[in-house]
DNA sequence: CCAGACGTTGTT
DNA sequence: GTCTGG
DNA sequence: CCAGACGTTGTT
DNA sequence: GTCTGG
């Protein structure tokens, strides 16, 4: 699965990548469920850039709380499931990231390993997902998830489960309304090539959410 | 018809 | 909101 | 994902 | 154990 992942490009560089106007942000080593994290959407003809909550509350959920749970979709299921089904042709975005963490249990059965992964030469990418708008007379509170896929042969020795990750024409069939096909957008939904992507242990200091620095990527010694 | 669920992961 | 179960 | 809390009453 | 918070 996915949760947890670092962002720690400037805002520049995902302007110039992106072709999009950017909002502040400070460098993320230690991404987090139920924070706001960067996305992109289609807003009209446009793309546009903004902050959603990490952690999907739909539209119709009585209570926010529920996000803690949906913070990943599966692939296999989205296009079934009634809490994402009606977002696949409506409601997709992009969440642009440079590394993503996952926990290895190891034989002991008892401790885990984190690990860092990233892409090619640890360039910026983007992971698939879907948002929603939930709405009280108090708040509007617009959330997302990140969408899974089974491992790739790299994966596979970390986890059974890894993020989808989009890049190029995919990036684009993804954020064109136009398209509603669940086919077509299901089919894009693929691990990523085993053979661009790397992954190397880290400190357990990335368990701890309240970890954000520099330490949290170096890789273990 | 109304009521009730709606999710993923990991662990057992 | 939309689907499944009763 | 992991970390950390998990409770009520009465008094200050 | 289970839920909330980050």
């Amino acid at each position: 699965m996915c949760g947890r992942f670092t962002l720690t490009a400037t805002k520049g560089t995902l302007q110039e990548q992106f072709s999009l106007p950017f909002p502040e942000f400070t460098p993320n080593y230690n991404v987090a469920p139920s924070q706001q994290i960067l996305a992109i959407v289609s807003g009209g003809n446009e793309k546009k850039a903004g902050f959603l909550h990490w952690g999907l509350v739909p539209s119709w959920a009585k209570d926010k709380k529920i996000g803690y749970k949906m913070i990943n979709a599966r692939s296999e299921t989205l296009d079934e499931k009634p809490a994402f089904k009606r977002l696949l042709s409506r409601r997709r975005c992009l969440i642009p990231a440079d590394g993503f963490y996952e926990w290895k249990r190891e034989d002991d059965g008892k401790t885990k390993q984190p690990f860092r992964i990233t892409i090619g030469n640890g360039q910026l990418f983007t992971f698939a997902g879907l948002w929603d708008k939930w709405r009280t007379e108090e708040e509007e509170y617009f959330s997302c998830t990140i969408i899974t896929t089974k491992p790739n042969q790299l994966m596979e020795s970390i986890h059974d489960r890894m993020p989808v990750i989009l890049e190029g024409d995919d990036q684009d069939i993804w954020l064109n309304k136009d398209i509603e096909d669940k086919h077509i957008l299901k089919n894009i939904l693929n691990p990523y090539d085993a053979n661009n992507m790397s992954a190397y242990p880290v400190s357990t200091l990335v368990n701890n959410p309240r970890n954000n620095n520099e330490a949290c990527i170096d890789p273990l010694s």
